[in-house]
DNA sequence: TTTTCAATTAATAATAATTATTATTTACGA
DNA sequence: TCGTAAATAATAATTATTATTAATTGAAAA
């Protein structure tokens, strides 16, 4: 993702264009692992020393707000960001408590089906969340 | 469930029988809401006006070690346990923070499929959470 | 039944993540 | 370039939860 994207994403959305927000975009597009606020912070702040770790959380839920993130909570009770909109699923490993994505359309297919072919007891779903839990095998030593 | 059953889960798993774990787990077996330590407290207080919360707090943890509940984290990070065991989803709304239990066996045993024929690129799954989100329809009045 | 003692509890202090406040700074249209 | 509303930095406040500790209690042993 190129810097003059990013600057359309945020713009688009009625969103001022600062460096902050470009700094904060970029580290959740590069990182893989849906970090949370303060692994944001730690991330930037080495090239970006005098950025405050309110605004981090500001930024990251004013995205959030604007569409451009998602936002899910972890075991732990911590925020946790991820910059993929599409639906997909989650893999959990409850000792690192990395989150990863887990895409398959199958089964995304397979929820949506669902969705649309069950009532929900007086509920409109729009939203489903669906978390694989587990623990991260070790690799074997051959 | 009644008191004797309760005091014979309860001491079953190792723990000591308090009058304290028996109003916690009564609560808990009676909601249907999926409460939060608060809301258990605030139910049993009145009766039981010398309780501490943090006592709610460490019973509901030590219940869930035992395997006697279940915890999960709502949308804001507030703990919410469930006396329900067996393999179920969730549904939840957005508006009323209330979590319902969602049963459904095809739906279960579509998902333990899943899990068995398919790979996790490296974990080992043991657990699958399902949260159907969305928004309580409001009854029309006729 | 009484004694003993580790487990439990109540009270409260501490912690961690997040949000609110406010004075200062900045992006951007006029 | 200027004016201004929006954004930021610094930090105080809040909220849910956990840790600490002295007092209490359940239940096993005497």
């Amino acid at each position: 993702m190129n810097l003059a994207l990013i600057k359309e994403k945020i713009t688009n959305c009625g969103l001022k264009f600062t460096h902050q927000r470009m700094v904060i975009f970029l580290a959740l597009t590069k990182s893989e692992s849906h970090p949370s606020a303060e692994q944001v912070y730690e991330e930037i702040k080495g090239s970006n020393p005098s950025i405050s770790i309110a605004t981090v959380y500001k930024t990251l839920d004013s995205f959030v707000q604007a569409g451009l993130l998602r936002k899910t909570i972890d075991q732990n009770g911590v925020m946790r960001f991820d910059s993929k909109l599409d639906a997909h699923s989650h893999l959990y490993c409850k000792t690192s408590h990395e989150i990863r994505d887990y895409e398959n359309e199958k089964l995304e297919k397979l929820l949506q089906d669902f969705i649309e072919s069950n009532d929900f007891d007086g509920y409109e779903i729009d939203e489903i969340n669906v978390v694989f839990k587990g623990h991260k095998r070790e690799k074997t030593i051959n």
